[in-house]
DNA sequence: TCTGGGGTCCTATAGCCT
DNA sequence: TCTGAGGCTATAGGACCC
């Protein structure tokens, strides 16, 4: 039987901003966008005072204001929470050789074949990285990385969460089946019309059935998972498939110019970054959402793979015109796909 | 009236080939 | 030569994740 450790931080965006701005400690705080609640933008991180106010990621940052006007608003500086991403990756993997990122405030170990009794071990981990950083955790233990997933969120924050298979019809059944990984709005609604809200619910739906509803990879998915059955491996090491820049418009906008520069700079800017990582992209795809929130790619196939960034940039313009521009946009962005290192 | 930006993976469909 | 089944690949869209 493996042993998987999830660490997921705690509120992680506001808790390095208030590590410098301590002055705000106790007051609601919202991280998103540009840190302006007049402009379009969503919240990334909220502070537990601000969750207070019904204030979640993912909500509008004008819905955000509306909620708690008196709310402190502030811009989201990845370079900061990744650099501290990584002291902390470097923690964990003292404890683990077998580590996989989740994102950039959540891992995965491996703790199968460590002495420390798992809680020992969690322990160790909390204390290394609040010392180091000041910032805490929740930890989820369990035989496998999807319930270590759902431990880590039975108790935060600062959680400590240990499940045993036993323990999945008493503490994991109960649960909506959102607490599943892979189990989104859309899926959730689907499964209501079956008369399936808790997981426990989802694991006495027949095969069949989801299979049928969901298709055979998804459907046979579900019923695993529900079960509390996952033997997917740890992934520590992997190569990115594509690289992408995209941008909403503060105002949506109908003038074609304004496109093309737009999708030109950030044609650049992502041809950049690939070639400064080594990789070139044999496709280029285009984005458009519309002002109805309509969305539409087009992707183009280069000859051969090519960190040439006029090439680039001219193969998204001409992307570009495949698209009716009858209705206003509200976002135009690029991707560049098929990646390979020169060699491969 | 509102819905970011960075990604991955799966599925449906169309066209082509045998 | 025609027709159909089935497989493969390229593309677009959708769902999901942090």
């Amino acid at each position: 039987m493996r042993r998987i450790l999830h660490l997921d931080m705690d509120a992680f965006f506001a808790a390095i901003e208030l590590r410098r701005h301590p002055e705000l400690k106790g007051t609601p705080l919202v991280i998103g966008g540009r840190g302006d609640p007049t402009k379009r933008g969503v919240v990334s991180t909220a502070n537990y005072e601000a969750r207070r106010f019904g204030i979640h990621s993912g909500m509008p940052l004008r819905t955000a204001f509306k909620l708690c006007p008196e709310a402190v608003f502030l811009p989201v500086d990845f370079q900061t929470y990744e650099h501290v991403s990584h002291q902390i990756k470097t923690i964990v993997s003292e404890f683990s050789s077998i580590v996989e990122d989740a994102g950039i405030d959540e891992w995965y170990l491996d703790i199968t074949h460590t002495k420390l009794t798992p809680s020992a071990l969690a322990q160790e981990i909390k204390h290394r990285i609040k010392t180091a950083t000041g910032l805490s955790c929740s930890i989820g233990i369990a035989p496998n990385k999807l319930l270590a997933k759902i431990a880590s969120d039975l108790q935060k924050p600062d959680g400590l969460t240990q499940i045993i298979a036993s323990d999945i019809k008493e503490r994991i059944w109960p649960l909506p089946v959102r607490k599943l990984l892979g189990v989104g709005p859309k899926t959730e609604a689907r499964l209501q019309e079956l008369d399936v809200s808790t997981i426990g619910d989802l694991a006495a739906v027949p095969l069949e059935d989801l299979v049928t509803r969901f298709g055979p990879a998804h459907g046979a998915y579900l019923q695993r998972a529900a079960r509390g059955i996952d033997d997917s491996p740890l992934v520590t090491h992997w190569e990115p498939k594509s690289m992408g820049r995209e941008t909403t418009f503060e105002v949506d906008v109908s003038d074609e110019g304004m496109l093309e520069d737009t999708l030109a700079r950030l044609a650049r800017d992502a041809a950049r970054r690939m070639k400064q990582q080594n990789y070139r992209c044999r496709r280029v795809t285009v984005i458009l959402r519309y002002a109805d929130f309509e969305t539409h790619t087009h992707s183009l196939p280069l000859p051969a793979p090519t960190d040439d960034r006029e090439l680039i940039i001219e193969t998204a313009l001409g992307g570009l015109h495949h698209f009716p521009l009858a209705k206003k946009v509200r976002l135009v962005g690029v991707r560049l796909e098929d990646l390979h290192k020169p060699g491969d």
